[in-house]
DNA sequence: CTCTGTTATTCTCATACTGAGACTATCTCA
DNA sequence: TGAGATAGTCTCAGTATGAGAATAACAGAG
């Protein structure tokens, strides 16, 4: 075992190779609900199954930059979207084919291209994160592991904001939040809460052209400020169950 | 480039190998003091430099497994610790012999069996993160990183009680709190706040033997409680910095 | 044994933050 | 023109936090 230690450590190309992929969880908001890219994979394992969209890193590749590419491929969207590691995954036999270690990404995307299906796959949608197909491998544990990032990742940074766009009113700010976790708000105390915290947001000095679609004043539009962190952080609901 | 993408899609195999490492990034507390485990390189690249412990992983092997095996065997500790997945490492060049991916991983150890170097390394030692010598590859970012995490960790989560024994007095706590964050802390109002956070901590009915080494009555001794999640959180004093 | 310095624990008090509810003005739509 | 909805403010009570202080128990020096 000592003798195997040495050479693994002097070549690791004595071990079975290994793959490395990035599978990348892209978030948008659609009508009010939170929505994942998924692509249909065009070939096995699992085709014809839902996946989240993701590839082989490539020699000279950042791993970010690998997330970044594979989201392009799907949706053509570079600019405006926020992107970052979430957690890898490597248990042997994740992947019928070999070894696979996958590392996952979060991404979010304020409006909605239509997605394109990239080579490996032959369909490409965006999915509510309450109406999901079964996915391959075990996607729909990164996909949880995900989502529930993005949740605590709205409660202490100015996240939101890359949802929408460059201006928006503090409404539909409370959209985004609602719709990513999937509750509703008291109107009034978010609009405090957003105002009171140093750098969230700031004042463009506009409004919106007209009335909401159902009625209601003009709102005064901003733009998301400076700051990097929430504080105080704006916090869900009480989860009760979550704290056990 | 398509045929490319296919034949890589078919075949990763295709492309240069990857090798998958694990870093551990390995705290505990001395004398009031957070120290990180290190191991002096005993082979290049690198060689004599300190470095995290960590190493390739094995066939047949999960990342969580991988990290576990490479922190017994430079601390020989298996029990009591908590260690969790940190993130990934994957820039071309971090290591010179090839494409290297590395998952980092955080351990929080509550006492401080001395270390052993394992077989790659001459030597091993927890270093105060105050006194650090020059690491090997990235070590410094990953190890940033770490104790970013560590830091916040605490505030949201009873981690602090990996850093103790099974029973500990509330001082004793928040020794953990004033190391890992390098900042003291009212003492009063930490003990207020620990008893009121539900599920922080359970009372034994038990107090210490004697006294504090400098004095002071006999503190009653608590043991962790139930909650996965402190609320509300201990949060960190003012870090003006940090927000913008 | 007594005195001094430390520490554990509890309290007070002022300030900040939060949830719930209400009120007013403005706008869309029927 | 009226009904219904929304933006933006406010009030009020309850909870949480920071700072400081008070009390009591204990170790160690003399």
């Amino acid at each position: 075992m000592d003798e195997r230690e040495y050479l693994a450590a002097y070549d690791p190309r004595a071990y079975p190779a290994i793959a490395v992929t990035v599978d990348v969880v892209a978030l948008t908001i659609i009508g009010g609900v939170l929505h994942v890219l998924l692509v249909e994979r065009g070939e096995p394992p699992f085709l014809g199954r839902w996946a989240l969209p993701g590839g082989f890193i490539r020699p000279g590749e950042d791993l970010d930059e690998a997330a970044a590419r594979e989201l392009a491929e799907e949706t053509g969207m570079t600019d405006r979207v926020h992107i970052e590691q979430l957690a890898s995954y490597g248990s042997p036999g994740r992947d019928p084919r070999m070894r696979v270690v996958s590392i996952s990404y979060l991404a979010f995307a304020p409006d909605l291209p239509d997605p394109q299906a990239g080579s490996d796959a032959t369909d490409a949608a965006w999915y509510g994160v309450d109406r999901l197909p079964k996915l391959a491998f075990d996607h729909e544990r990164i996909l949880g592991h995900a989502l529930e990032r993005a949740r605590a990742k709205l409660e202490y940074t100015p996240l939101a904001t890359a949802f929408v766009g460059p201006m928006f009113t503090i409404s539909e700010l409370r959209g985004v939040y609602e719709a990513v976790w999937g509750a509703p708000l008291h109107a009034g105390n978010f609009h405090r809460k957003v105002l009171s915290v140093p750098g969230f947001v700031e004042s463009t000095g506009e409004t919106t052209e007209s009335g909401g679609a159902r009625g209601g004043p003009r709102a005064k539009l901003y733009r998301a400020g400076d700051a990097r962190l929430l504080h105080p952080a704006l916090l869900r609901p009480e989860r009760e169950e979550e704290i056990r």
